[in-house]
RNA sequence: AGGGGCAUAGUUCAAAGGUAGAACAGUGGUCUCCAAAACCAUCGAUGUGGGUUCGAUUCCUACUGCCCCUG
């Protein structure tokens, strides 16, 4: 067993005020960021993703932003395998990791250190499992599930139609029930020598924030930007267009719905998703929460803390 | 000021002389390769005062508030 390297998180839900936080720790204790960000990793998606810029990094090196097309794919396996090698690419500059982002499930899967295991990149199956569904309905699906994995079918919902066919896709790959995976994977124990952080605030505070940001980016260019990556090829049948943002004003550039109704959604949806977030991080477990109200919304009160916390539990020396 | 209309959940709407349904919002949750995704659960209302009635939130009435028309 060596010693763990040491990784710091710091998440929350969207719009509390990660960033500015963020990149003053690393200055202070000589750290890179690592973005745990769905969106981020995407080029020519700035606005609606609320992507760090130049000047907010201050010079502070970024990881795993604007490393992909729009056009391309992305998922946790492919951000676990690029944050592993950032988090080394790190350590051998004698620097310390920071993860920054709301997308628990990314934190997850690096700190934890899942196995996806077989990613082979079979869609043919799930596809066929998809017309199923569709055919036949859910329950034929479901029943397709309990055939194999019945334990599966007290945890996913029949209607979860994703996660439905993700469990018979890996018995049909694996031989494996994915229940007994998943029961297997959940023991693991965190693979660093980590502090997870979570900013947050007042829960009317976080929803006025949301707002205020979405007005913010229509201000700024929401609308030209995703008119942009249509014109790219950009499509709602791609990821980085399942983005918050994105897939609103696609339907607004389509004609389906107003201006109105987009900014509506993207509010409303970004709110939700912020709940969202805050359920996921209550389940962790060993989360150091940073409620803003106890700092007096003073950043230099929470990175003080932060860093005082570091280095009693001598994650940082 | 006169005439008319409306008043049901946070919002938009339903229904009914025997105490009310929904959508959205809100809240809680699930999550182990689409996760900014997908899915589940749940709180919550008849404006106020009288009257008729076995019983009114529903009918009558006064008040209050809002809307429309006239001036």
């Amino acid at each position: 067993m060596s010693i763990k390297e040491p990784l710091i998180i710091l998440t929350g839900p969207t719009a509390v005020g990660k960033t500015a936080l963020s990149v003053s720790l690393a200055k202070a204790i000589g750290g890179e960021i690592i973005s745990a960000d769905s969106m981020q990793v995407y080029r020519h998606m700035d606005i609606g993703s609320a992507k760090v810029t130049k000047e907010e990094m201050q010079g502070v090196p970024h990881h795993l932003i604007d490393v992909l097309e729009p056009t391309e794919e992305f998922n946790v396996v492919l951000f676990q395998q690029m944050a592993r090698q950032a988090v080394e690419e790190i350590r051998g500059r004698g620097h310390i990791p920071i993860l920054v982002g709301g997308t628990g499930f990314y934190i997850q899967a690096l700190l934890y250190d899942i196995d996806f295991t077989e990613n082979d990149e079979d869609t043919a199956l799930r596809r066929s499992l998809e017309e199923l569904a569709k055919r036949e309905g859910p329950e034929a699906l479901y029943e397709r599930l309990r055939a194999v994995d019945p334990e599966s079918c007290e945890s996913i919902h029949a209607h979860n139609i994703k996660r439905v066919i993700r469990a018979i896709e890996f018995y049909e790959k694996t031989g494996k029930k994915i229940s007994a995976h998943n029961r297997e994977q959940r023991q693991n124990s965190p693979s660093y020598r980590s502090a997870y952080f979570v900013l947050t605030d007042d829960r009317d505070t976080v929803y006025r924030r949301i707002d205020a940001r979405v007005d913010l980016m229509i201000e700024l260019g929401l609308v030209e930007e995703v008119r942009a990556l249509q014109a790219m090829g950009c499509h709602r049948g791609m990821v980085s267009m399942q983005g918050l943002g994105y897939k609103e004003i696609l339907s607004y550039l389509e004609g389906e719905i107003s201006l109105e109704e987009a900014v509506y959604l993207i509010k409303r949806d970004t709110r939700h998703f912020a709940k969202r977030q805050l359920t996921w991080f209550r389940r962790e477990k060993e989360v150091i929460w940073i409620e803003k109200n106890d700092f007096d919304h003073d950043s230099q009160k929470m990175q003080r803390f932060m860093q005082d916390f570091l280095h009693e539990k001598a994650i940082i020396l």
